[in-house]
DNA sequence: AATCATGGCAACCGCACCACG
DNA sequence: TCGTGGTGCGGTTGCCATGAT
């Protein structure tokens, strides 16, 4: 189902993931962070680029993931938040918790799409949809307008993401990176504050999943599986004595 | 049973944005 | 102000699984 592994001329391995990889990937941010994901790979002992590597932990290894099934729930959500912000994956994502904007993308051409085609009320989506595939796009201001959403937002989101070579405390690069996931979060949104709330002592604690209320979560390896890593580099602030 | 068509999804690519020097 | 590097996003591709013929 996915492309087969293969060594590009750079000697970067693209393709599929073996296990092996996405342990070492999964084991070494969850112990270091995305403190940068350009030579996150050489440290993690991974032969990939980093924007490879960077994909496969947003779209597939990243903690609270979930696999599989969307609820009825989060079909219509999924429908109603393209109405409003069109083709902004990441922020529809951002809206479902434990959903990456790959797997949004993906369920929409794949399934949300027939849907839609097949009920005749939900003309205005497909007319959105066509016109931005066919250059009438609206233009991205228009969108953020009509969606309510001001270029704080993005801008805010982007502030989230703290410069990680700044020294910035592991756990802090941690969460951060859990926090932009959930960009263009509203603060009125429940749904969007359970998830950021449940993750709030996921960093702060060890690991332990509790898939208990969601089997679809992906489970991780045992922390005692051990890999060669080298550290990242220590940031150290020589201003002063 | 074999072949073909389609669906589904992981992964890649290119572009845009932002921060920083 | 400009160039560069890092990151995120959306569109597209490749390939396996499954269903239809």
């Amino acid at each position: 189902m996915v492309r087969s592994p293969y060594i590009d001329k750079k000697g970067l391995k693209k393709g599929a993931w073996s296990e092996d990889e996405d342990n070492k990937l999964r084991a070494y941010v969850l112990r270091y962070g995305h403190w940068n994901w350009r030579q996150l790979p050489k440290f993690a002992g991974l032969s990939r680029c980093g924007k490879s590597c960077r994909l496969r932990w947003m779209n597939y290894l990243r903690p609270g993931l979930k696999r599989g099934n969307y609820t009825v729930e989060e079909e219509d959500l999924i429908i109603k938040l393209h109405e409003q912000l069109g083709n902004r994956w990441s922020a529809i994502a951002g809206k479902l918790p434990g959903r990456s904007d790959n797997e949004v993308k993906n369920f929409w051409h794949t399934r949300l799409r027939k849907r839609i085609n097949q009920d005749p009320r939900s003309t205005k989506i497909i007319k959105q949809t066509s016109d931005q595939k066919t250059g009438h796009m609206h233009d991205a201001n228009q969108i953020k307008l009509s969606a309510g959403i001001s270029d704080s937002d993005s801008n805010e989101k982007r502030e989230m993401e703290p410069n990680i070579a700044a020294a910035a405390p592991v756990a802090d690069t941690k969460m951060s990176s859990l926090i932009c996931d959930s960009s263009l979060s509203d603060s009125n949104s429940s749904v969007e504050y359970s998830f950021a709330e449940s993750f709030e002592s996921f960093w702060t604690q060890p690991f332990i999943l509790d898939a208990s209320h969601n089997s679809n979560v992906l489970a991780l390896p045992p922390m005692e599986e051990e890999f060669t890593f080298l550290s990242p580099p220590m940031f150290i602030y020589d201003g002063m004595d």
